[in-house]
Order: structure tokens, then sequence, then C-alpha cells
DNA sequence: TCTGTAATTGAAAGAATTTTTCAATTAGCG
DNA sequence: CGCTAATTGAAAAATTCTTTCAATTACAGA
């Protein structure tokens, strides 16, 4: 799988280094990590190349960078899913299921072109109840 | 509306100032604005304090607080609604329908209980195509 | 209406996060 | 190998948000 990412760097024209792989491997180890947390995994790589990496992983599709209320998380772009947030403890859960009605979006009519979407919900996770 | 909102204030214990009531007026001119937008409607409020009031307002749930790709926006908490956002102009339209269906809504069984969602829609809007 | 006081304000300093710059290094092609 | 354009990272800068604290003020009670 982080050969699948490496293959479309290079196919994009940019250079698989040692500190790009590093970031991937780092990235493969655990869903929304915060920056630090990416950084803390692989040490030695300096905080601008992480910052660019992450950018250049994002343009690539194979990174999403996630605005979920406490600061910017990123993770691996995988199959399309959503998260659940405990407003409790604060852990993130992924669900497949996607709980959108397409037949619902009243948006078609208005002209507006869906591309893509997002959800998240908000409440209490079973170890908080 | 506004009197509502200097209500709740009052009501919670809080003084309505002048400061307060100038965000509050800005907040009402128009929908998900950045925090420069905001100050540029009431020029003369600190810096400070328009984030100070947008705090309180957001504890009173009258105002909230949105995270779309580009930096914080704040809104009216008016009714429940959600967002589509055009990926080539920015613009950010509302509607009220919710799309989701609850019966698909597969966390119910594992526990979680839900108290809140957001969804975001992102596109081309009827202008942009 | 006046006063006392706790709440509020905002300038300044600080913290946190992200971006730019640019000289030195290096991946990967020929 | 050797070349060269791409990449790296230390340092400085920019951006965004928070803390501090002395001065001001809203408003409850007299
Ligand atoms: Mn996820
Ligand atoms: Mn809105
Ligand atoms: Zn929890
Ligand atoms: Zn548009």
């Amino acid at each position: 799988m982080l050969e699948a990412a490496i293959g479309k760097m290079r196919g994009g024209g940019y250079k698989a280094t040692p500190q790009r792989t590093a970031v991937l491997r780092a990235l493969a180890e655990e869903q929304h990590q915060s920056l630090e947390e990416i950084r803390a995994r692989c040490p030695g790589v300096g905080l601008v190349t992480v910052y660019r990496t992450l950018d250049l992983l994002g343009e690539l599709g194979i990174v999403r960078r996630l605005d979920l209320g406490d600061g910017a998380r990123y993770e691996m772009a995988e199959d399309h899913h959503h998260h659940a947030i405990c407003e409790s403890c604060g852990d993130i859960s992924e669900f497949e299921k996607c709980p959108l009605d397409p037949t619902l979006l009243p948006l078609e009519a208005s002209d507006f072109e869906v591309r893509s979407h997002s959800l998240e919900v908000y409440g209490r996770c079973a170890a908080c109840r």
C-alpha cells in the first residue's frame, strides 16, 4: 500500500526521497494524526518537509486533511468513510456505511453539481456513557 | 432577533456592552464571515474583544464556528442547515432539507449516542458551470 | 440619580501554527 | 559515475489566536 503511494509520487514526476517515505510510513501507522504526532513518528525529517510532503500527498489524493474541532489532522485517503467524534473523550471513529440519501439531496435541482461530501457525527462514544 | 440574543446574554449574567452588540450586528449582516470580515463591520471593537465575544456567543448557542477548508468562519446559529461549497469560486450556500437518513445511521448499534451532525457538500455552483 | 464593584475592554506581549527564503544537498537520469 | 533539477531544512517571517493586566464601564442596589 505504501508501494502504491510511492508509485503515484514517481508517476507524478516527484522523487521518492527517504523523508517522503518516512512521512508516508508515519501516516500508515495511524489515522487522524496531528502534525506533531506525525512528526514524532518520523524524527529526523524537518518540520518544513513534513508540511510540504503532506501538501504533495494531498495533491496526489493520497492524503486527506481533516478540520474537526481541534486543529488539523491527516489521514490516508482510503475508501469513502465518515467520522463519529466523541465530545467527551475526543475519540474519532470511522464508519463506512454512508447514511446519505441521494434522492434527498436538494441540490441537483438548484444546479449545484455535487462532487463530494463530508459528514461528521458528534456525540458520546460507548466508553464514555 | 438581536433583541433575543441580547436577552440571552443578559439572562446568562453577562453585560450587554456596545462592543458585544456591535459584533452581534456584524454577524447579523452576513453569514459565514471570517474574523477579519466581522472586524471590518465593527471597527473600533478591539481584536481580543471580538474573539472573546465570539467565544461567549458560541457558549450561549447564538453563534456557530465553521471549519470549512479555508480558515475559521462564523454564523448566527439559526435553524439546522447544511452547506454547499463551490470548489471553484468558494461560494457557500445553505440548504435546510437534511438528506440524512436516520435509519441508515449505523452508530446506534455500536452504542454511539448521536447528539448532532454536520454535513458539507462540495462541488460546483450554478454560476461556475 | 448616584455609587460601588465585579465584569469587561484592549494594548502589549506571548504562544502556536504555518509559510517563505535560500544555500546546501541529493535522487535519479543519461 | 557526473550532472542537474528537485529537494531539504535552518532561520526568519507571517498568520492566527491567547494571556496578561491596568484602566474603564455596565448595572444592581442604595
Ligand atoms: Mn477517517
Ligand atoms: Mn450556514
Ligand atoms: Zn468518548
Ligand atoms: Zn461557484
